[in-house]
DNA sequence: TCTAAGATGGGT
DNA sequence: CCCATCTTAGAA
């Protein structure tokens, strides 16, 4: 049994923050955690990208307000989980004052809790290094589909918890698989904890 | 209605 | 390198 008294959930204020790079740098070293049906696992957040509603030509939300994108311009302390490719589910923070469409992309996690379940949900065959290093496998392994869009992350389904770790070693680089984004595919607004295994794409992109 | 493209991952 | 797989946004 985990005993979650020494886990702090984060609170609103920290999500309200206007502004989303700092919000995504100080996620990494975090632990994500997901309780589905009693089924208790958290992830130690290893890797984070910034999106921008208002001036990032990479954000979902970019000069536009659609049904997908709606979560997006609420408050806050929210998940925005979308299908990528049609086959990956992908996990958004949404922070910032309401109408303003800014969100974090969790990219990777290293698994700290419920290790066993996240196996179980990856299948057999993954290796534990590759049990959650990327967007779509850590969504797989904390069990998160799109039925956890808009779900609040001040409630017990999901949420992000404050970390007692010392001295992280982040490192920064320009966000992966945005290239469409034109000059903002260049903004450096990736962070990462430097040398943990988990990171999805290590080499820097230069 | 129709269609192109996508914040990926796993296999060859 | 290739491709699975399906929602979404924007056009017609």
């Amino acid at each position: 049994m985990v005993d979650l008294s020494s886990y702090e959930k984060l609170p609103i204020s920290f999500y309200k923050n206007p502004d989303v790079v700092t919000i995504a740098r100080q996620l990494v070293g975090k632990f994500l955690f997901t309780n589905i049906g009693g089924k208790l696992t958290a992830g130690k957040i290893v890797e984070t990208e910034a999106y921008n509603g208002r001036d990032d030509r990479a954000c979902h939300a970019f000069q536009k307000r659609t049904p997908r994108t709606e979560v997006m311009y609420a408050e806050g302390g929210r998940a925005y989980v979308y299908l990528c490719y049609g086959i990956h589910h992908l996990f958004n923070i949404v922070t910032n004052k309401e109408g303003l469409a800014d969100a974090v992309l969790v990219r990777a996690v290293e698994p700290v809790i419920g290790i066993d379940i996240m196996q179980d949900r990856r299948g057999e065959k993954v290796k534990s290094h590759k049990l959650t290093a990327g967007p779509g496998t850590l969504t797989q392994a904390l069990g998160i589909t799109r039925s956890f869009d808009k779900v609040s992350l001040l409630e017990d389904q999901i949420w992000v918890a404050e970390s007692h770790d010392e001295e992280i070693q982040i490192g920064v680089d320009r966000r992966v698989g945005v290239d469409y984004a034109g000059e903002d595919a260049k903004l450096p607004w990736r962070f990462f904890i430097e040398g943990n295994e988990f990171v999805s794409v290590k080499k820097r992109n230069p």
